[in-house]
DNA sequence: GCAAATTAATGATTTATTCAAG
DNA sequence: CTTGAATAAATCATTAATTTGC
């Protein structure tokens, strides 16, 4: 029974020896305050803290709970690293195909789609990352924007709203059956 | 169980007049049938449709009632929000403040451990990008960092100090000399 | 049963971040 | 260092559920 539940970890004896490999059990877990004031030093444009930071910035955070250097250490790495991925994600792979060809243009986004949108000519399904399954959708049309300020407010400030009022449909399709 | 679909926006001058600075449209009342398809695409995955998305689900939708794309924009992005704001509410067991035996005890040796950690993951920061997992709901990982690093629990008998963030700690002043 | 009053959900806006380009 | 792009968080506002008195 005390074996090693998945997710949930027995008290694995105070000094664990976190190496490279059972790192489930002795990971640091951050608390709170910890996270906040790790974010706040983010925030404030900290990127790569040297030594000396790292380890004063541990000292002051082990008031709030175990924490050790290399998690701080490791907290910004993977802070960094993971808002940028973020951007990324959002900015290119959320777009599905359209394009990393002309990454230059790099208004791929849909939201400056509005601006850019006839120069898509030719989109390539680049690297086979295809995040969404609903891709049943032919995101190879390149539709009419109507942008038809239907509502009160005329300025929108939302990135994108299209206003497609076609009525003709068939029946649902959108199940992400195939690609 | 009123069918009357929502109408775009009400311009009667005057008709509607809240008073407040607020929208004097009725706002977009989904119907059954509309949160099912949406809901159905949201558990598929998908979690910012771009553009062409949302024109060709508002397309779609739009054969069950009244919509509009910016509706399926905004819906999106209150799921989104709403999901991960349920999720980090049942996920508010994080602080175990423990005081654990030598919190920084390798910090004397940390700076070799630095060196080796800049050698090896400094740069390289996993530039993949993961592809989307199909089933699972891809949480901020950020959160998931924050709130669910680690599920080890030394004991359960600390009392949890979740708002002390009025301790005595001096104000942080790391980012002094080299920032 | 039925509406007025109240509460819960959720659609729509505003604000505060982030990275990156210039 | 400043600005652009694009959210995601926070908030506002309105609609639906529900409660309540009659």
């Amino acid at each position: 029974m005390d074996e090693r539940l998945p997710g949930f970890c027995i008290k694995g004896s105070g000094n664990n020896n976190n190496g490279s490999s059972g790192t489930k059990c002795g990971r640091w877990n951050p608390t709170t305050e910890q996270v906040r004031v790790l974010t706040e030093l983010f925030r404030s444009g900290l990127r790569t803290p040297s030594t000396d930071q790292i380890q004063k910035i541990s000292t002051q955070l082990s008031f709030y709970g175990k924490i050790e250097s290399k998690n701080v250490f490791y907290w910004f790495q993977n802070h960094k690293a993971r808002e940028r991925q973020k951007r990324r994600k959002v900015s290119i792979d959320e777009n599905d195909f359209i394009s990393r060809d002309n990454i230059n243009n790099k208004i791929s986004s849909s939201k400056r789609f509005f601006e850019v949108m006839e120069y898509q000519s030719d989109q390539r399904v680049m690297e086979t990352l295809q995040l969404f399954p609903l891709n049943s959708f032919d995101e190879n049309e390149q539709e009419k924007l109507r942008f038809h300020a239907n509502e009160c407010r005329e300025d929108s400030l939302f990135p994108y709203i299209i206003n497609n009022s076609e009525m003709d449909l068939p029946p649902l399709d959108l199940r992400l059956s195939s690609v």
